[in-house]
This record gives C-alpha cells, structure tokens and sequence, in this order.
DNA sequence: GCCCGAGTCAAGCAGTTGCTTTAAACTCCT
DNA sequence: AGGAGTTTAAAGCAACTGCTTGACTCGGGC
C-alpha cells in the first residue's frame, strides 16, 4: 500500500504530465490548434502517440481534463454548501454558485489555464456536450440552484431559466477573460479571484433580482 | 455602371458564396475543424484553393466575415442611437448596447449561425483580437458605452470597466445559446429575437445598478 | 477584332496529422 | 532469478492539410 507500485506512480505521473501539458497549450494556442503529437513533446514524451495510448481521442484529453478541474470544484462547492447551512440571504446562495470557479483557480496557483480551456470547450459545437455532462451535471450543483430558486422572488419559469444561463456564462466568460488578461499581463479589474467573484455575486445577485418588463412591450 | 461589369458581378457572387458557406460550417463543426478545402468545395467551387485565392488564410476568411456583419451591426445601432435622441432613461442605452446583436440575427432570417461563429472567435486565443478590432472598435459603440456611463450612478472606473464586460460576455453569449437551442430544435426561454434583447436590457440593467459590496469583506 | 489578364479548374507538392506496428525497457509476481 | 505483462520509444502508414503550379475560359480595353 505505501507508495503503491512504483509503476503505477510512473504512469499517472505521465499522464497528470499530459494532462497538465495540453491544459496549457489548448488554453495558449487553441484546442484544435494543437495536435495529439504536440502534446506528447510538450509533455516529455518521447512516443508520439502518447495521447492516443493514455487517452484515446482528443475528445477523451479533454473529458480528463475537465473531470479533474470539476472534481476540485464539486469540492469547494459542497464545502460553500455546508459552511452557509440553509441561508436565508440569497447572497450567500449566489456564493455558493460563483465562489467555487474563482477560488478554484486561486488555488491552483499563477498561471492558470482552465478557464480560457474551459471557455473554449464550451463554445465548441463538438466538444459543448463532454464538458456540460462532466462538469454541469455532477452532484451538488443542481441543489445550489434549487437554493437560489427558493429564495428568489416568484419569477417566469422560462425567466428563472434564462437568468440562470446567464449567470452560468458570466462566471465562466468573465474568469476566462480575466486569466487572459493575467496571461497578457494586461491590467484586471479586480486584484484577486476572491474579489473577482465578489464583483461576479454583486451583479448576479442584482441581474437576478431585476423586474422583469413583459415581452408586451 | 449599371450591373457594373458583368465579370465583377460573378466574382463578388462567389466571394458570397464561400463567406456564407464558411460562416454556417465553422458555426456548425467549429472554426478549426473545418479546413479552407472543405468551405470552398461547400461553396461549390471545384477549385479547392478557392479560399486561399479570394481571402488569404483562415483568419483572413474570419475577418471578412466578422466585418460583413459587423457592418450591418453598426448600422443597426447608428439608427438606434438616433432614436432613442440623448434620452435619460438609462434603459434606452442599455438597449442601444444590446439589440443590433439580436435584432441583427432577427433581420437574417432562420437559421443563423452568426452569434455561434462570433463566440467561438472570441474565445479562441489566436482569434480573438481580430473580432474584438473588427467589431468592438467600431463607430458607435464607444459612444454608446459613453451615454451609458454618464446615466449611471457614481461607480468606481473598475467596476464600470468590469460591468462592461460583463455585458459584454452576456449579449454575444446568450444569443449564441439561443441560436445553438434553435438550431438543435431545443426549447427556448424566449419565443423571438425581439424578447432576448427585452430580456437581456433587464437583466443587463439590474447588473448595472447593483449595489457594490467594498472587497474588505 | 484580337490579345491580355483576371478568375476558375485540376493536379501535385512537401509537411503534418492520427493511428498502427514493432522493438526495447521496465516493474512485478512467482 | 526469470518469465509475463505493461509502459515507453521509434518508425511507418494512409489520409489530409495549405499552398503552388500550369492549363483553360472568357470578358474588356487597346
């Protein structure tokens, strides 16, 4: 048990080796921009077909990715979840919602490449799909929504679902935009991820809680 | 001059032709995806270096396509910004800043790929600052962002800068997810283009005038 | 009225892609 | 201690990429 084999550290040393090496030339170049043999030389990797023998597809690279990064942040998620135990303030749900993103990329240190990733997977027609059932679906987000809901003044069930989209785009574009900007070394708005996702709960909050004009108009 | 020459005619014809075919195969399988090959056999030009003839490379062929519309866009909004005559109401700037985006899309008619084909641009690193000089640079707009500024309440030039975006990210966003659910046959909050834009100047609006919570906490 | 040149077509170029195959190196188990 | 099975390395494959080349078509200016 202690130290497992020292050959299956070996591999998933390789592989986290891979995994970390395409995070960041997807993020800098582009997904499709980059090749499965590319990725296997930025990694150290002398085989050229090292993705295709870990991973499989490009599309798989890139599940993995995603599974890895939503793991951490289902994580954060359920702690928010528990530490607000059943608010009352909507605020404090919205948190739960916003928080877990920016505080995981806090934690993943500087630079970071998963949001700008993470962006582009998702507006990919063919790669939207892996990333919403891998990080969208998973277990404690669904009930932070159901949280929100139930403190949010009755609204259109179709209005519910668009400002819920919306916030669900916001917190994803507006951390890709701010890790693009750190990259370029071009100046933020904000100085930390902390106050980035304060900023992100001010507006959510106050976007959620706008009056509604009926289409009418 | 009328019907110009009958050659420069045939010419602009095919120019069209292959901008619209590679507009709806990047919407559709996404920009990298698809190669400069493939969009001229899809605009039925048996020359399969046609791409490379009339345009250059691929980012050539994404500028012209970004300028098409961003030329329609911004007379959209010229003739909004007329309209709506240096009025007070804050919610009329906010709908100068959002609805040339979807009533553009509107004017085009089903389906669209536009908004789907301008997300993935924005996002992609290599991309990104050809759209952004193409369509957000352009006449108007800072004007509007300017008239949107000066009836706003007193906000740090920080958070203004950030809420800017924000909007930003919304508009372009929320149409290509309306558009991706047309396309898919999916249900939408919105029934028409028109209801989006209502939807999103309330949403927009509500962010705007959110309160502003000071980072120390 | 005829030749020039812009536009189209078709074939071919070297380079790169993903994937397969073969060989070597290594750990693990008995 | 050695055979077995797995991981890495290296080479090779057909397919495809962007790009160039040369032949053909045809409208327009001298």
């Amino acid at each position: 048990m202690a130290g497992r084999t020292a050959r299956a550290e070996q591999v998933s040393a390789t592989r986290e080796l891979i995994l970390t090496a395409a995070e960041r030339l997807f993020a800098e170049r582009g997904v499709y921009a980059v090749s499965n043999r590319q990725v296997s030389e930025a990694a150290g990797q002398g085989n050229n077909a090292a993705v295709g023998y870990h991973f499989g597809t490009k599309a798989d690279l890139v599940r993995a990715i995603a599974r890895k990064h939503s793991e951490q942040i289902e994580r954060i998620r359920t702690r928010l979840l528990a530490e607000i135990d059943d608010s009352d303030d909507i605020r404090d749900w919205v948190a739960c919602l916003v928080r877990p993103v920016p505080e995981h990329l806090a934690a993943l240190g500087s630079p970071t490449w998963y949001a700008r990733f993470c962006a582009q997977v998702m507006t990919d027609p063919a790669l939207h799909e892996i990333i919403v059932e891998e990080s969208l679906s998973s277990g404690s987000l669904p009930q932070v929504v159901e949280g929100v809901n139930r403190r949010l003044p009755d609204l259109p069930a179709d209005i519910r679902a668009e400002r819920g989209a919306m916030a669900r785009e916001l917190i994803l574009h507006i951390c890709a935009e701010r890790e693009r900007a750190l990259a370029e070394n071009t100046p933020t708005p904000r100085a930390t991820w902390h106050d980035t996702a304060t900023g992100l709960i001010d507006a959510i909050v106050g976007m959620w809680l706008a009056p509604v004009t009926h289409p009418g108009s």
